[in-house]
DNA sequence: AGCAATATATTACATTTGTCATGCAAAGTG
DNA sequence: CACTTTGCATGACAAATGTAATATATTGCT
């Protein structure tokens, strides 16, 4: 497994190499320190795994990241950093890293790298934790499970579009009394106060 | 490293079991061929890693794996399933599952064990791939154009959550009225007529 | 210092909204 | 048939909302 490791710290470098090279299946092909100089030697070397760090002075790992994976689709990119912060949580898996931990795991780092060699996806526990509050879990709530019928749903979507009960009522042909009805009813069934808090719960359910 | 494992095909069962039981320093505690039994055997024999199908008969993987791990809550809870279904996947993250990986990467499950045993999390590529859309990437629409400040801003993103005015207003400090005055300058900026179209104004522009 | 702009508050008022009790006719159901 | 249910309506009322005019204190500018 032939591994480019790349910090700005040049001494967490030489310390990753060392911990790594005391597998005897690893090989360190390359220090870098840069995100500029990570690209140029991932083209010298194309490592295996290119194991770096996210914040560094000029490009920061995850601009180098998204450069070298525009070009080598495969290129497997473990992140190996300090802080679990959600912006670079997010770019880190849009970019396609094959992982995220953290260094004050580094006793995981050897097996997660054994991981990402064979393909799979590594994590640490600060970086998934936070991934369900990232999500759109919108876990859509069947409205007719909840006892919503056809008018009703129609009501919602028209407040849901910003009208009055006046206006409802003419797109319907009900009396605005009636329309009134039936949100009072609707937001008694969903558990809501009023009209705004129906349109909120529209779109955070749609 | 002793391990659950816990799928309702027992063919599946007995092949896992084998591949597992090839490297002496995992041990199979036992199987289970139902979410219930999985649980049943969880308290019993306390496994390092629980390995679980998500598609089961009567209780699913993620039912049975959200009681485990209300109860213990270091558990280790690995899927090992047929589908990247983005419904599972979610349930997955948000029940705080240590991996989900596919049964077609069967190669990958030792590795992946060893991974979660030390306390990674481990996902493989078509789980990975699926999280990015799955994301909210807030790009945060720029209202600076449109003439609205920060207080103002505050203010549309507590409408938007449903707040009345009175709520708001206990929120950022200043009385009822100033919030609705503000709200009113709001809406003539955007040109719109209550506070149900500016939440959804709100979600339609985020 | 003088003056305009800003942020906040107050008040009064009209309108909209939500709730509730009630009415009433058509459609089902025993 | 008598009955219940369903769908729609009405009126009364309180609360929330939106508008507008005005006040005050602070800040910033000249």
């Amino acid at each position: 497994m032939r591994v480019l490791v790349v910090d700005d710290d040049k001494l967490i470098c030489a310390s990753v190499k060392l911990i790594l090279e005391s597998n005897k299946d690893i090989e360190v092909v390359g220090t870098a320190n840069s995100g500029q100089q990570a690209i140029e030697l991932y083209k010298k070397f194309k490592p295996d795994i290119l194991l770096m760090d996210i914040r560094m002075d000029k490009m920061s790992g995850l601009e180098a990241g998204e450069n070298i994976l525009k070009v080598y689709k495969d290129a497997k990119i473990l992140y190996l950093t300090t802080f679990a912060d959600d912006e670079y949580i997010i770019k880190a898996f849009k970019i396609g890293a094959h992982g995220y931990i953290l260094k004050q795991d580094f006793e995981c780092i050897i097996p997660s790298l054994r991981a990402v060699y064979i393909g799979q996806y590594v994590f640490g526990q600060d970086i998934v934790s936070k991934i369900p509050a990232l999500i759109n879990s919108e876990e859509k709530k069947n409205l007719s499970k909840l006892g919503i019928n056809d008018k009703e749903s129609d009501i919602i979507s028209l407040v849901a579009e910003g009208l009055n009960n006046k206006e409802i009522s003419e797109k319907l042909f009900l009396s605005e009394g009636t329309v009134r009805n039936y949100i009072s009813g609707i937001l008694e069934k969903l558990d809501l106060r009023d009209r705004t808090q129906l349109a909120v719960f529209y779109f955070k359910n749609k």
